[in-house]
DNA sequence: AATTCCAGAGAACAGTTGTTAACTGCATGG
DNA sequence: CCATGCAGTTAACAACTGTTCTCTGGAATT
C-alpha cells in the first residue's frame, strides 16, 4: 500500500516534520495558545507563508501533534496493561515504563499535559479523544483479568478512567522532577507503585 | 488592625479587581501565556500604562490569580476532610461540595486546571504551592482518623497526594459538563463518587 | 521534450504588542 | 491651606503578528 513517495512529497514531508519539531521545542516554555506561526518558520528557517502549505493554523499544527504525542501510544499501554505476573510486578514495571516513556520523550509528555486544559479547544478534544481511547484499552484488559469477575461495564469504566488519570499525574511528576536528582525521581516512583498498590487493593475489595 | 482605607487605596483596589476579573474572563478561552496587557486593560476600560500601577506582568497577574482562586478554600479543604459521618456518607458530601464550587467559580477552576501544567512559571510554582498545602491539610486530617493508625508518614502524604489530584481531576470534569444536560453532570458526580469509594476500600485494607 | 503542478520565497498590508517618558488632577498629610 | 504623593492618562517607539498576492524553480506528468 505505502508508495515510495516522490522527491516531491519526501521533501513536504521533512519539512512539515522540521516544522512540528520546531513547534514541540518552542512549546515548552509557553503554551500553545500563544505559539506563532513566524516564531515556528523563523526556528525552522522557512518563510512564514510556508506554514501554510502544512497547516491552516497553529491550532491544527497542535492537532498534529497530539496525534504525534499520543497515537503511537496504544501499543505501550496495552504491553503494560495486559503483561504477566502478580499485581505488585506489574505495578512495578507499569511505573518503570512510564518513566521511561518520560525520559524519552520529555516534550511531549509535557505538550499533552499541558494543552489538556490548555486554551485550544480543538487540541483539548484531540487530546480527550486519545486518552478515552486509552481508557477502553484498559477497560477491555480488565475485562479479561479475573479480577474483574461480576463486575458491571460501568464501573469497569470508571476504573479505567483512574487509572488512565493516575498515569498522566505520575507522567507530569515525572517530568518535574526530569532535572532533579536521581533520589527525586526515585521518590516518585515509590509514590506512583504505592498510589497504584492502594488502587489495585481497593479494586480486589471492591465487591466485598 | 485592618484600618478602614482612605478613598485613594479603595479605588486602587478597585482598578486592582477589575484587572484580576478582566482578566480571568479572558483567560476562558486562551492560556496566561497568551494574554496581553493590553488586552486586559482594554477590557477594563483603562489605559494600558495603569496595568504597572499594580502588576508588574500578566504572569504576576496570574500568580495573584491563583492566590484569589486557592487562597481562600483551605477551610472547604477542611470542611470536607473532617466531617463526621461513615466514608459513604463523607465521601458524598464532598463530591456534592466540589460540584457546587465550580458551579459558583468555574472560572477560578478553570483557570487552576489551564494553568496547573501551563507555560507561566512562576504561576505553576504558585498553584503547586497551594496544592501542596491542601495535601497537607488533608494529610493532617488523615493522621486524625482511626482508619489511619499504624501508617507511616511517607504513605499518608501519598494518600493525601492522591487524594487532591482526585479532587482536582473531579473539579475539571464537572467543568466539562458545566453547559451539558443535568444528566451528565449526574454521571460525573456517580463516577467520582465511586473512584473515591474504591480508594476508601484500598486504605481500609491497605495494612492487610 | 514540453507542460503542468506546487512547495517555498518575497514583499507588503493593517493591527497588534510591551515599555518609556512626561503629564494631570485629586486625595492625602503636615 | 498648601505641598506632596500617586493612580491613571496621553503620546510615541520599535518590534512583532497573521494574511494576502505575486512570483519562481524544479519535480511530476504527459
Amino acid at each position: 500500500m505505502s508508495h515510495t513517495l516522490g522527491l516531491r512529497q519526501a521533501q513536504k514531508q521533512k519539512t512539515r516534520q522540521a516544522l512540528l519539531d520546531a513547534a514541540l521545542g518552542l512549546l515548552e516554555e509557553q503554551s500553545l495558545s500563544s505559539l506563532g506561526l513566524r516564531e515556528v518558520t523563523r526556528a525552522v528557517g522557512v518563510a512564514p507563508t510556508a506554514f501554510y502549505r502544512h497547516f491552516r493554523s497553529t491550532a491544527d499544527l497542535g492537532v498534529a501533534l497530539v496525534e504525534e504525542a499520543l497515537g503511537s501510544l496504544h501499543p505501550m499501554i496495552r504491553t503494560i496493561v495486559s503483561s504477566s505476573g502478580d499485581s505488585d510486578q506489574r505495578i512495578e514495571r507499569a511505573v518503570g515504563l512510564i518513566a521511561q516513556h518520560v525520559a524519552t520523550h520529555p516534550a511531549h509528555v509535557r505538550f499533552i499535559a499541558r494543552e489538556r486544559h490548555g486554551g485550544v479547544q480543538s487540541v483539548r478534544e484531540a487530546i480527550q479523544d486519545q486518552l478515552a481511547r486509552f481508557a477502553d484499552d484498559v477497560k477491555v484488559a480488565l475485562t479479561k483479568d479475573p479480577v474483574s469477575e461480576g463486575w458491571n461495564d460501568d464501573d469497569l469504566l470508571m476504573l479505567a478512567d483512574l487509572y488512565v488519570d493516575q498515569m498522566l499525574m505520575t507522567a507530569s511528576l515525572f517530568l518535574d522532577a526530569l532535572e532533579a536528582p536521581e533520589e527525586e525521581r526515585r521518590r516518585v516512583a515509590q509514590v506512583a507503585t504505592r498510589q497504584m498498590r492502594l488502587i489495585s487493593i481497593g479494586r480486589e475489595h471492591w465487591l466485598d
